[in-house]
DNA sequence: CATCAGGCGAGAC
DNA sequence: GTCTCGCCTGAT
């Protein structure tokens, strides 16, 4: 067990904020799990304080990396524009919400998927894959767990067969970007040393990523926090509230972090949360 | 019943 | 380059 203190760290709202959609809570208890890069872990927090159910060298080697442990975002959100009164209030109500570190193959498919539908379906739709075309494998204690399907298991997937996974008119898209990925006709490797702009040119031409997934993947997995995805709810959000349009140039390589207040904000901010 | 979810590709112009 | 339209499915 790693424990960690970190005042802008809330597990919930990482896991509400939508960009990753294999950690949930674990029933009705404080605990919360997670399945990334081939790994499951338990975690849960108590103020301040995250306990990472892990070995050290796990912690060290991957989950300090993909929750961002070593960004300031107490620094981010003090930079704020103090007459914006709007991005204080959403960025004080999602001050816990991390930009995680995610895996890039994963990513693409997850945010294919992603467009024009719910989270509560994207996540069942997920699932579904994970459960046909992904790994079992158990923890060593004995919790089963798949892990996320190789470019290969998707990519022999029949279209049809997607479809039973109730991906709709996507299962083409991840059809294709799968084929795309298995014959290496994208280079992932490459896309972690290009640029913010190089890198969504790339995704680009994936069948089924156009810029706002583009920009998904690159904030979620590259890390690139300039990207800034516009959705409907982000469309809707700054034609309200920043009728001139949004300050990019003051926050210029990290608005993406404030993307994701905004989004939370308007997402839970303000709304009985059901279900 | 219609509308809308974290949009995108295809075709028209 | 910009605009419009159709698209799986389920929640509201």
């Amino acid at each position: 067990m790693i424990a960690i203190k970190n005042k802008n760290f809330s597990i919930e709202q990482i896991c509400e904020s939508g960009q990753c959609f294999r950690m949930a809570r674990c029933g009705e208890t404080d605990k919360y799990s997670l399945i990334a890069f081939g790994k499951y872990l338990e975690l849960r927090q108590e103020g301040d304080r995250i306990f990472f159910d892990c070995t050290q060298e796990d912690f060290d080697n991957i989950w300090r990396a993909y929750f961002d442990m070593d960004t300031d975002y107490a620094g981010i959100i003090e930079s704020i524009d103090s007459v914006d009164r709007y991005l204080l209030s959403a960025a004080d109500y999602g001050k816990g919400i991390r930009i995680l570190r995610q895996d890039l193959w994963e990513m693409m498919i997850s945010f294919i998927i992603s467009q024009q539908n719910n989270i509560k379906r994207i996540r069942r739709c997920i699932c579904l894959l994970c459960e046909r075309y992904g790994e079992l494998r158990h923890t060593e204690e004995g919790t089963a767990y798949y892990a996320f399907p190789t470019p290969q298991a998707l990519a022999e997937a029949a279209v049809e067969d997607l479809y039973d996974c109730n991906l709709g008119y996507r299962s083409r898209y991840v059809q294709h970007t799968a084929n795309s990925v298995f014959h290496k006709e994208i280079d992932l490797e490459a896309l972690y040393r290009m640029d913010y702009a190089a890198a969504r040119n790339e995704l680009l031409k994936l069948y089924g990523v156009g810029g706002k997934v583009a920009d998904c993947i690159c904030l979620f997995s590259l890390h690139k926090t300039e990207a800034f995805p516009v959705d409907t709810h982000i469309r809707k959000a700054l034609a309200a509230q920043y009728p001139t349009g949004f300050p990019f140039e003051k926050y210029a390589d990290y608005s993406g972090i404030l993307q994701q207040y905004i989004f939370y904000y308007d997402l839970r901010g303000n709304t009985v949360i059901s279900g």
